[in-house]
Formats: structure tokens, sequence, C-alpha cells
DNA sequence: GTTCCGCATGAATCGATAG
DNA sequence: ACTATCGATTCATGCGGAA
């Protein structure tokens, strides 16, 4: 089995994507701070601002990504003052001219949205992931995310890396060819372009903007195992964590030193617990459970990685 | 009880809107032609003339909505030669340079959408619906849209109620703590800004490309009894009806003859059969349902009034 | 080993208060 | 008048300890 590699660079993207080859990347999936948002650690770029800000950044993008790669970007503008911003609008806007094709614009719906009540507002609850391309043509795996037929299950992508695992297992034996694909043509169906899912409550050590399923549904649709995915705003680093688990190569730029850390870290200790893990197995002393190197690696904190 | 006006107008409605009142509308609630859609009843207008299109009728609903009123836009931008338009994100500008405050994007998520499978996109299950004011204060009948609250609660609140009695009633001497028993008591929570309705079954005759629910959901939001709704592209009516239905008084404006004519004729259908069944009723000899009203009009189609 | 409950925690937004 | 900060509001979710 081929390695996998992640690299995690340190630093501005915008200078840091400068080192990245052309046309190299087939995914790239990234959620920058919101204008005016994450005040504390990226300074908060201003509404006014953001478009300016940002489009130097999608020129990198543009150059990286493969001619039939996928660039999503997940965003969503703020309501002040009783009206909803406009940059985002203006930002799709200037990334059109700027080159990129405006292919799609799925919905995140989350359930478990932020709570309060306002008198000329409801809670927001959904997300925009704008997906661009380079070409109209570009590799999409529509069948690597089917799911199962019925209401119980398409609100449920929750449930999607399970019932892959078996088609997985199906296809790993092969032979079956028609008989089963037909099968599962009739169980599963094609998704929409609405993604139900819920947000990763901070309960755990790291906190994540996105939960693990968002990147991973994007990364079954667009890429293949080897393939190579860029984050230019990796933050806690779900995106190369889920590329990793599912045997993409990927980059992750962070400007923050302690997330970069805290990342590079885990990756480590990882497989620092893997490797353990396998030669206890090996020795019959022990038995290393995969839920015991998850434990272990959420322990991870930015608290934790400053001290050392 | 006061009687409820339904003003149906045959025309363009640039034209027709001229002749409704300087802040007399409530609500505006409409779904007006997508460019290159309905290319026989509205000429198909061109994605890139859309936003010119539009704004001329923008200026009149921006008269004649009172101060404190809501208009709901409902549309999509369509997806050609691989790529979204962007003449819906032109339109929001636009409107907004018009004088109009962007409030709010409400998402109205498709339950069953239209079917088919394309080699680049899944479908296209969501649809925008555009919340623009005049002002930055607006009626909002919040209370009047809550929704139950989720079923975690009734999973955990099940076994609560026990403990809580107790509880409330210890403490009820030191004049603390009925925070459990509200907790019970509400049932009922607001509502996101994401709209989970299925599209309308098109067993019936005339094809409407909302179901009622969604006017409905918006009236009971932005507007009481008696209150005025506006709806420049009716249709096959649906707004009106609903307006009627929970005695809101409206004006539908219909380019087609043959929709204004099916509209007209279904209100005085309805109208007549009311009055019928009233009659029968007193004389006893009758019993006419509401269900069998329903039904009697529903048969109004375009082809029928053609045909008289 | 289950299931069950207490609790903390959000890419929020508005109005009021302070400089 | 304008910006900056703060408190109040609200509900779905996962973790951890308890039954």
């Amino acid at each position: 089995m081929k390695e996998i590699k992640t690299n995690i660079l340190l630093g501005d993207c915008k200078e840091a994507l400068k080192t990245v080859d052309d046309n190299s990347i087939d995914l790239i999936f990234t959620s920058p701070p919101y204008a005016d948002r994450r005040v504390k650690t990226y300074g908060g770029i201003k509404p006014e601002d953001y478009v300016g800000w940002f489009l130097p950044i999608g020129k990198q993008l543009l150059r990286v990504l493969k001619p039939d790669g996928t660039f999503i970007l997940n965003i969503k503008e703020k309501a002040e003052n009783g009206e909803r911003h406009i940059y985002v609008l203006e930002l799709i806007l200037a990334l059109r001219k700027q080159g990129w094709l405006w292919t799609e614009e799925f919905i995140w719906h989350k359930k478990n949205c932020y709570p309060g009540k306002w008198p000329n507002r409801f809670r927001d609850s959904w997300e925009r992931l704008l997906q661009f391309n380079k070409n109209r043509f570009f590799k999409m795996y529509q069948e690597e995310v089917m799911v199962p037929v019925g209401d119980w299950a398409s609100d449920r992508l929750k449930r999607l890396s399970e019932t892959d695992k078996t088609r997985d297992n199906s296809k790993s034996g092969s032979g079956f060819g028609k008989n089963v694909s037909n099968w599962i043509d009739r169980r599963y169906v094609y998704p929409t372009n609405v993604l139900h899912l819920p947000t990763e409550c901070n309960n755990k050590n790291h906190s994540a903007v996105f939960p693990e399923a968002l990147p991973e549904w994007f990364m079954k649709l667009f890429t293949k195992q080897g393939d190579w995915v860029l984050d230019p705003f990796l933050g806690s680093g779900t995106t190369v964590r889920v590329a990793r688990k599912m045997r993409r190569n990927s980059i992750g730029i962070e400007i923050v030193p302690e997330y970069c850390e805290m990342v590079k870290s885990e990756i480590n200790q990882v497989e620092y617990l893997l490797c353990e893990g396998e030669e206890r197995y090996e020795a019959g002393k022990n038995k290393r459970s995969a839920k015991l190197c998850r434990k272990a690696h959420r322990r991870v904190s930015p608290k934790a990685v400053t001290k050392s």
C-alpha cells in the first residue's frame, strides 16, 4: 500500500500557496474565516474588505487546482443591523471574473444551529457550500455518495460512512459485478444538493467549525484514494484528518502556530499510537482498539501544545 | 364577519400595479417567471435581461408596500452549460440599490424534488425565498409559526416529570424554581430559516409552482386577518386561494387570460357553492361538506375555461 | 455492559450602554 | 452621531458520570 502524505504548512496561505505546484490538486475544501468572525484568532476581516482580501488567494487556488478538479468553499454571510451582508454574493461574482466557473451551490442544513431569539429574524440554520471549477468537465464520482432509499435515511448523511463500508466490502469481493450493482441501485439513490448534518459540539477537546462528515462527503464525491486534497484555512485540521482516514494525500495551511502545531502533533501521535498498537498486537500482549486511538488523539488540545 | 376581498387583475403587472394604492399592502408573496422558463407565457426573459426586466416592477412593489410590510421573492437560478446563472445574485444587489433592505434568505428545502440524473450535478432540491423590507422594523408574528420541539426533548423530558414535581413542590415555599416545569410546558419552539416542505403533488388539474403551505407560512408570519396580500405573478392562483382561506384580502395580477379566468371562475364557483351550500343547509335538504366544495373547485382547469 | 440524565457549548444577533 | 463592548435570548447535541 502506497504511503499517504500529509503536509502541514505554517503561514499566510496567500504566500504558502506559492510553494504548491501548478495543476496538482484534485479537491480544495475550505472554510475561510467569515467576515467579522474569529476575531481573536484571525483578526476579523471586515465585510467591505472581504472580496479584496480573498481574491489573491483565489488566484493561487486557481493555479494549483487540476483542470478537472473542484473547489468547495464553505461560507455564510452574517446579519447586521437587520440586514444580511452582501460580500458573499460579491465574492461569487468576483471569483467568476477571475476565471472560476460557479458550478453549483450546495446547502448545508445545520439542525443544531446557534440558539437565540430576535424580533426580526429566526435562527440561521444553513450555510453555503459553493462549488467552483476551472473547467466545465470535472471528475465526479456520484456513486460514492449514494444514500439509502427512504426518508429516514435521506436526511441522515451521518450514516453514510456505515453504509458505504458495507458497499465497499461487497465491491471488494469482485466477481459479483452486475448483480450486486443492480441490487445496490435499487436500494440506493443519488443525493440532492442539500446536506443535512449537525454541527459538532465543542464538548470534544478540539473544536471544529464543520463536522468530519462534511469534507468526507465531498472527498468521496470528487476524489479517489491517492488524490490530493488542499485546505488553505486548516484550522483545527478536520480536512487533513479526514483525508488521511480516507487515504487521500493532503496539504493543509494554517496561519496560527498553535493550531498548526496541534495538527502536526496529532498526526505524529496517531502514527505513533498506530505503530505501538501494531507492535503490541503482534506481540499478543495487548489490544489497542481504534476507539482508544481516537480518544488519545482527541486529548491533544492547543493548551497542551503551547505548554510543551 | 367582515367581507374578504379578492381582486384579480388581468395584465402586465408593471402596468397593473399602477392601479394599486401607495403603502397599502402588508405582504407581497410571489414567484416570478424564471429566466428562460415559461417562454410561451412571458416570452422567456433572457438571463442577461432579467434584472432590467424586474427593476421597474420592483419599483412599483416598493411603492405599494406598507412601510412595515414584507416582500418575499421565491426564485432560483437555473444551471446552463454546467454553470449556475448569476442573475439572482445581481437582482439582490440591484434591489438593494433600489432602496430595498435584504433582510433574510430563507431556504425552501423541497423534499421530493424533480427527478433526473446528470453527469455533473445532483438534483436541485432547494429554492431561495428572499425577504426584502422597506424598513428595518416590520411586522412579524413569530408565535404563529412555532413548531413542535425536536424529538430529543420528548425522549429526555419523558421521565423528568416525576422528579420535577417533587422538586417543584419542595422549592415552591422558597419562591424559586419553576425552571424545569417551564421546559416541560415548552413543547413548541421557534423555527429556523430553513423550510422543509414537500412540493405539491401534481395530481390536481392545475399545477402550481409552489405548495399552498409556502404562502401560508409567510402569511401567518407577516400578516393578520384582514391584512392585504399581493401576488403580481399569480399564475394558477395559489397565493390568493390561500389568502382567502386564511381570511386575508388579496390582489393577484396575471398576464395570461386563461389563467386569470380560471382563478376568477374558481373564486366565483367557490362563492356560489358556499351560498348554495348554506341555502341547502338551511333548507335541511342536503349537506354540502367543505370537502365537496374543495373538490368542486379543483375541477376547474384552464382547459375547461377555454372551452366555455 | 447498557441506558439515562445533567451539563456545557456553540461561524448568532439585537438592543442598550459606554467612550 | 458613530463605534466598541456587553448582556440577554435560545435549543440541538455529545460527553461523562450515574443508575
